[in-house]
DNA sequence: GTTAGGG
DNA sequence: CCCTAAC
């Protein structure tokens, strides 16, 4: 809560208005104008990528086709286990430890599928995506830029590929009976993450006969579109972007059960329920809702099912039905056992803080919010490393062997709830009408000269592609400078906030201080419950919530100067501010 | 180079 | 933390 009286006595001795303030840059109009461009570019990014999708499948011969039927057919085999809530430990596959994010490469730097190709940004070495282009309307499609995946090659072919989550690479090798009828038998697995965080594989494919140059069509900016959704996988809020919602939706745990299965089921799970009331016992992956059962202080859960992470199939359709069944068993198994865990939504936001309370979090016997918690599988790790692994030199060394076996095949996928999909801000219901989940598999050529060359691309490629910055949390002794710079200085001079306090903190620019105080602000207005991370006291909360008021009026003051102001007092206070940069260091 | 704001 | 328009 706001003080008046505090913030009273911030504007007679505490704040300063700068006596060359300048008027708050809010009051200049320049979002809109940045907001229609995005868009616009959002969507030639999407045509542009519906060619490809289009394109790719219909080279193939290739329909969409739902393998959810498959999926249900493997129910009887599915796996009761219990999700351990300790996590495993990572595998150690990143070769950049230092900065985990540097994953989100692809082996030989960024790819991304721009009109059937796949570009390798930091190497210039583009794949192509094989023949002419053919435009299939009402196709959704999608992108995979940056993909973690081990080849697995067989016999100088391609076999499968099966990336689970961040950490669980394993290669399912194809049981198929097509491998004999000289078909390439190919599978690849795809799986993301609950945190956006995309794991798959990306085969590229030489076309031995057409080796063209690869225009460089999309301009940069469309790529850096593309790179940043993928960097976007460490956002933590939900926002409007038609692919953030894009994402949100479909990179989200998918519930492997369909609503048939589900009510088939669902008596047997009651009855499991009971048996283990109270109990931390969950003996199934089904059930997707969750249902409350109240007694005294206890709270008792009935988890219908559960979610595992989406999964993408691609598969040739010379395979059999009964491969494929074997493959998605085999990803699931793989899924429940390698690396992942128990993940926690309530009212639709993810619980991380595994040493909140369930009341804390929400989760009590009075909520009323009976539907509003879901659990889901979710890989181990949080951070995209894994996509590291493929930058490593041998994974490119085992590209060109896969490359060679290029061939048709088939992608086919997980069938998607309409309901997963959401409109998005440009008005797009969904994209198209019977849009499907997209289907991402870049089949391109190698092109010439495969600068991809081991252990080489490290200095050249950071350099092309700068390194997102890793994530270092403000502690409190930071966040109590910052509120006390900020006190003094007021919003809008980070340059001297950052030169006051945090002088020597040579990883924080000014523009982080900015966006701290912006998180700072936000952390005041809700409830301790929804905040995360180390807590920030109360006292803090308040001054920052006193400070945004208090200048946010000198701002408003500013711009419509209808009171003739303290021009003295404003000089006298500047004066003073001299004085008030030295205790405030922070290193 | 800074600032503001959306992502 | 990133990106970028507008200064």
């Amino acid at each position: 809560m706001v003080s008046h009286k505090c913030v009273e006595e911030f504007g007679n001795e505490s704040y300063f208005l700068p006596a060359n303030a300048r008027a708050p840059r809010s009051s200049r109009k320049r979002r809109s104008i940045k907001k229609i461009v995005s868009e616009d570019e959002d969507m030639r990014a999407i045509d542009l990528l519906a060619t490809v999708a289009g394109h790719l499948s219909f080279e193939s011969c290739s329909s969409l086709m739902s393998i959810d039927k498959l999926v249900n057919g493997i129910e009887d085999n599915r796996v009761k286990e219990e999700f351990p809530v300790e996590e495993k430990p990572l595998k150690p596959v990143a070769l950049f430890e230092e900065n985990p994010y540097q994953g989100s490469f692809s082996p030989c730097g960024f790819s991304s599928v721009i009109n059937g190709k796949v570009e390798n940004e930091a190497e210039g070495f583009s794949y192509s995506g094989g023949s002419d282009a053919c435009h299939v309307e009402n196709f959704t499609q999608d992108v995979k830029p940056g993909i973690d995946g081990d080849a697995v090659v067989l016999d100088g072919r391609p076999n499968v590929v099966v990336s689970l989550g961040s950490s669980s690479r394993t290669e399912v090798p194809l049981v198929g009976s097509c491998a004999s009828h000289g078909v390439r038998d190919d599978v690849n697995l795809f799986s993301r993450d609950d945190d956006e965080n995309f794991s798959g594989y990306i085969r590229p494919r030489v076309t031995k006969s057409s080796p063209r140059t690869v225009p460089r069509i999309g301009d940069r900016r469309i790529r850096k579109i593309l790179a940043s959704r993928h960097w976007k996988g460490g956002s933590r809020h939900a926002d409007a972007k038609p692919w953030r919602n894009y994402y949100s939706h479909h990179q989200r745990s998918y519930p492997i059960n369909k609503r048939k299965y589900f009510d088939q089921i669902s008596d047997d799970y009651g009855l499991r329920t009971k048996m283990h009331r109270g109990s931390r016992r969950v003996s199934s992956m089904k059930g997707e809702g969750v249902s409350f059962v109240s007694s005294n202080s206890h709270v008792k859960l009935r988890i219908k099912s559960f979610r595992v992470p989406e999964l993408f199939v691609e598969i040739p359709e010379t395979a059999t039905v009964g491969s494929l069944k074997r493959m998605v068993m085999e990803a699931v198994s793989t899924l429940l056992s390698d690396g992942h865990r128990v993940g926690l939504m309530v009212q639709g936001k993810k619980v991380r803080d595994d040493n909140k309370t369930l009341h804390q979090t929400g989760i009590s016997q009075d909520n009323t919010h009976l539907d509003s918690l879901a659990f889901s599988l979710e890989p181990s790790s949080e951070t995209p490393q894994v996509l590291t692994s493929y930058l490593s030199g041998h994974a490119c060394e085992e590209l060109s062997p896969v490359c060679q076996a290029a061939n048709m095949h088939n992608v086919l996928e997980f069938d998607h709830d309409t309901s997963l999909f959401p409109s998005d801000s440009l008005g797009n219901k969904n994209l198209t009408d019977d849009s499907k989940p997209l289907i991402p598999v870049a089949l391109t050529e190698l092109a010439s000269g495969p600068p991809c060359r081991k252990y080489k691309r490290s200095e050249q490629q950071q350099q092309q592609t700068a390194q997102r910055r890793i994530r270092r949390p403000f502690s409190v002794a930071e966040v109590e400078a910052l509120v006390h710079a900020v006190e003094k200085l007021g919003t809008g001079r980070w340059r001297d906030v950052k030169v006051c306090a945090f002088e020597d903190a040579e990883h924080r620019t000014y523009v982080d201080l900015k966006d701290k105080w912006k998180t700072l602000v936000h952390t005041a207005k809700i409830s301790p419950q929804q905040r995360r991370g180390e807590p920030v006291p109360q006292e803090l909360l308040n001054r920052v919530l006193n400070a945004h008021g208090y200048w946010s009026q000198q701002h408003m003051q500013q711009q419509q100067p209808q009171s003739i102001n303290n021009k003295q007092e404003q000089e006298t206070l500047s004066q003073k501010e001299g004085l008030l940069c030295g205790p405030l260091s922070v290193v």
